[in-house]
Formats: C-alpha cells, structure tokens, sequence
DNA sequence: TATATCTCCTGCGGGC
DNA sequence: TGCCCGCAGGAGATAT
C-alpha cells in the first residue's frame, strides 16, 4: 500500500521522468478517478492541456504537480495551479511510451511532449487527481486540498517539539494518533505497526498517557522505519505498489510484524499477534508490546 | 470541538 | 466448478 516512502518513490520518479515536459492531451477514462475535482474531468483536461510540468512535490502521503504556461515569446510562467495525486491504496503512476500496451486499470492518461504517457492505474479506485491552487501556509507553498495536511517526519521544518506536545494532549489510542494525518503525515497501517513495534509500545496506549521521551522514541522509531522503507524502494505485497517504471520495493522482506501473523517475533520470539483495531488490523509483539490494562 | 465509525471499491482466497 | 463472503485500507463524511 502507497505510504510516504511509495510516495517518495513515485515523486522521484516523476520528477526524472515528467519534469520539463509539456501535457499535450489528456483523457480520462473513469469518473471516478476525478471525483474530487469538482468542476469535472472536462475541467481537469483543460487546467492540464499545453502546460509544462516544473516540479513534482510531495507531504505525506499527497503528490502534486507544478506547471509553468506560455508567456508570449518570452517563455513560461507559473500557472498558480497544482495536479494533486493521492494513489489511495492501489494507485499507481506510470511513465511509460504511447506505443506501450495499456495496462488494466488505466483510468487516465496525459499524453507528455516526447511521445511518453503519464498513466494513471488504479485497480481499488481509491485514489484521484485533481487541480488545487497554490496557497501560502505556514512557510510553504502547498495545494490548498494539501492545507489542512501536517508535515511529515521527513519534512526539514518537521517540528518535533510541537507534535510531542500535540500528542501529549490526545486522549485516543497512540495508533490511531499516528494514523491521523492532520497531527503527523505519511504513515499508513504498516509503518504504523512496524514503528511501534521498534519503539516497544502497543497501539492501543493512549497518547496522552506516554511521556515525552516515549514520545520521542515512537517519532524516531517512525523517522527510522520510513528512512529504512524508503531505502528498499518502498514495500510491495503485490503488484499494487510499484515505481513509475513499475517495478516493485523490497522493504517487505524486512517487515518485523505486519503481514506475519503466528510468526516469531525477530526481537525476542514471542509469536506475532493480529488483532481487529479501527476498521483494519493490528500486528503486534504481545512480549515487546504489552497491551494497555483495560481501561474501565 | 474532539473523537469514533462508516463508506467507497475491486481482486483474491477460503469455504461450501 | 461456481458462488458467496470476508478481507485489505486511505481519507472524507457522518455520527456521537
């Protein structure tokens, strides 16, 4: 499933392979893909027409595109607008040449200058693109559909100090809390279980009850998961993740708790442990990670 | 206002 | 062999 360093992934591969290049159509084969730009897939077509792709940027889990427009004869110039991608769960963006066989799944295709496409796969339909202005916050410039998104451990201007204390007043499970990206963007269900099961703490502790340096355990445990993650080039369970070349990451094959139910536990033997947790699953060490006492 | 739960969707695997 | 059901999960909408 697309977490940051799936992101990250595609971002670099994006920023390669699309940067500098000019949109010359752009077809969109499922409604569903651009649900969340209101004015329609029409609109999109024409907010992504003749423009030149200048950057692909990234937080959390959130991509998006920066284009520049014709100027007269003396250029380009920023248009304001950006093509925000999320890939949902199954999402994928692939750079490949228009003679190339259209993959299943194929909801949108933006034909670039140099006679590649920027394919966008989807099997789950989770995902989407949509066109968001540019807008000013807190020191950087994001989509506005990206405003209301924290930064992510991977962000320089990540301020760890404000999101201990952010965390220190959250009176909800300590997962939960992870998995919500207004307080910390970028983590999903795995990296969720695997940065807590390096930081030794259950899911189900409530945030408000860890201390600080907890706290900063579990922040650097996320910080060293996500780096480690995005080393392998991401994680692949199945072809539903892959890079915009579509290969796959390796990170699965150093996955210490998801996906490995009833197995030992690589820290101490204990076997693994799933269990029901927010309307998705929970790996966990019941040695490394006792379980809160029941709360009454 | 803060927190919890529901919903969208498709392919796969297991059970019958 | 074919059908049905549960599972996977990100994020916005809705409920508490």
């Amino acid at each position: 499933m697309p977490e940051l360093p799936e992101v990250e992934v595609v971002r670099r591969g994006l920023h390669a392979h699309v940067v500098g290049h000019v949109v010359q159509a752009v077809r969109v084969t499922h409604p569903r893909s651009v649900r969340r730009h209101a004015p329609g897939a029409d609109d999109l077509v024409a907010g992504l027409t003749g423009r030149q792709v200048a950057e692909a940027c990234r937080r959390g889990k959130f991509l998006w595109l920066t284009f520049r427009q014709r100027n007269g004869k003396n250029g380009w110039q920023p248009t304001g607008t950006a093509l925000v991608v999320h890939l949902g769960m199954s999402g994928q963006m692939l750079v490949q040449p228009a003679s190339a066989p259209l993959p299943r799944h194929t909801h949108i295709v933006a034909s670039l200058s140099g006679d590649e496409q920027l394919r966008f796969v989807d099997q789950r339909t989770f995902g989407s693109w949509t066109l968001s202005p540019l807008v000013s916050v807190a020191g950087s410039t994001v989509p506005e559909l990206v405003a209301h998104i924290a930064r992510d451990p991977l962000d320089p201007l990540f301020d760890e100090d404000a999101v201990v204390a952010l965390l220190r007043r959250k009176h909800s499970e300590i997962k939960r809390v992870l998995l919500d990206q207004t307080v910390i963007s970028g983590i999903g269900n795995i990296y969720a279980d695997e940065a807590l099961w390096r930081a030794g703490i259950h899911g189900r502790r409530l945030a408000s009850s860890l201390t600080k340096p907890v706290l900063r355990g579990v922040l650097d445990a996320v910080r060293a998961v996500l780096a480690d993650a995005l080393a392998a080039g991401g994680t692949s369970f199945d072809a539903l993740y892959v890079n915009v070349n579509g290969q796959s990451g390796y990170f699965d094959r150093s996955l210490a708790v998801y996906g490995r139910e009833n197995q030992p536990c690589p820290r101490c033997g204990a076997s693994i442990r799933r269990e029901k947790f927010a309307n998705r699953s929970s790996a966990f060490c019941p040695r490394c990670q006792p379980p809160p006492r029941a709360r009454r």
